[in-house]
DNA sequence: CTGCGTGTAATGTAGCTGCAATCTTCGGCT
DNA sequence: AGCCGAAGATTGCAGCTACATTACACGCAG
């Protein structure tokens, strides 16, 4: 199949690379630059998608199209959803698949990136802003990155180190409870904005953010 | 048909639009601002695909969605080379649909160099004019420049390198906070002129240009 | 020469943010 | 169940830093 495919771009002057394993294609995204991800869903080492879940959630620019056997409507939504930005279902024309990676490439690598929404609660990543039941609320800087931090991985613990490096990127800032400091300005301001989510410690490990009871 | 779709968009709190002739369509792409268009072949006034092919000719950057029932593979190859974005012949699963609109409107519009516009103020790039409220306003070169580096992506952070960077192409330009004064001037003149957007700093990250409140 | 554009520097300022002191909660242990 | 220690929560405060603004000087163009 995948050999297939090579030969029908190599016809067309398409440079192509092929791997066979999720961590091969991880790899290759991380360190090439290319114009169109083509996956695959059942891989020898797991599910595509995840693949395709964990490069947006880096912010992975690059445009993905789903190509797989999996071709109900379900799944064709869990595929866009997870962030890819086509699905094509086997069986499939050649001619489609490439007139699809002609859009894609054409389009170019996204600039955005998803708008997280909980609760009532969202956050723009592309302007930093926050909204809670409808309207905008004001976070500064280091608490903004915190909820949004929390915010891209909503009902999951987010270890304390995960937050410190998400606040300070670089900066070293060690000794002291400046992130719970953060954690209880966040919470005031979500109690004031009658938010619906609510931020829990698990003691010894970090954070998550969830709806309120 | 087309109100089966209103309806479902509209129980997600999707905003749409709807018009019934390519002409009608033109002249809202023209003047509005959407996340995606959507598309249907066989319309009264002509086929669908020439106005995609005439929005991109002129650039236009929307996303492109062709809801069609001619839906063979050809049909399909053609409307994707016309220019859109992606294309789903009928019948189709309304979740499908949505699921492909959602990943139109994260991936974002493509770059242009078409007019530049947002609240009252407007920026044609190819002429380096800007209008604010309707009236023509003066702009120095590099105030000028960092005005349109920040309508090129409204709403959106634009970091202080590429701030740097767009005003400073290639020369050195290190150390002090000219940038800032840009950004005085420029805030100086919005006001002036009494535009609706306003540009906000973000700490430590750059700045973006948003509606006022 | 004059006027505008632009970089620099000085100065002002707000409000973020880290800290520490104190209080509360939680989990483990007997 | 009850106690105790440690982790977490909270809050006032003070320092600071990044941004905002203004004035000024230099340079280039008309």
């Amino acid at each position: 199949m995948a050999r297939a495919l090579l030969e029908a771009l190599r016809r067309r002057d398409v440079l192509a690379d092929h791997v066979r394993t999720i961590a091969d294609a991880e790899a290759m995204a991380r360190i090439g630059t290319y114009d169109v991800l083509v996956l695959d869903r059942r891989l020898p080492d797991g599910e595509g998608l995840d693949l395709v879940a964990a490069l947006r959630q880096r912010r992975h620019p690059v445009p993905i199209l789903v190509l797989t056997a999996l071709g109900t409507v379900d799944h064709r939504v869990d595929g866009l959803d997870s962030g890819a930005d086509d699905y094509l279902a086997k069986p499939f024309a050649i001619e489609e698949l490439l007139a699809r990676l002609r859009a894609l490439q054409r389009r170019g690598p996204a600039l955005s990136d998803r708008y997280l929404s909980f609760g009532n609660l969202s956050v723009d990543p592309r302007s930093s802003e926050i909204s809670i039941a409808g309207s905008l609320v004001e976070f500064p800087r280091r608490e903004y990155l915190v909820l949004e931090a929390l915010m891209r991985r909503p009902n999951r613990i987010v270890t304390r180190p995960n937050l410190i490096e998400a606040v300070y990127a670089l900066e070293d800032e060690i000794g002291s409870n400046a992130l719970d400091a953060h954690i209880s300005r966040i919470r005031k301001k979500l109690l004031m904005a009658e938010a619906t989510v609510e931020i829990r410690a698990v003691r010894n490990i970090g954070y998550l953010i969830r709806t309120k009871a």
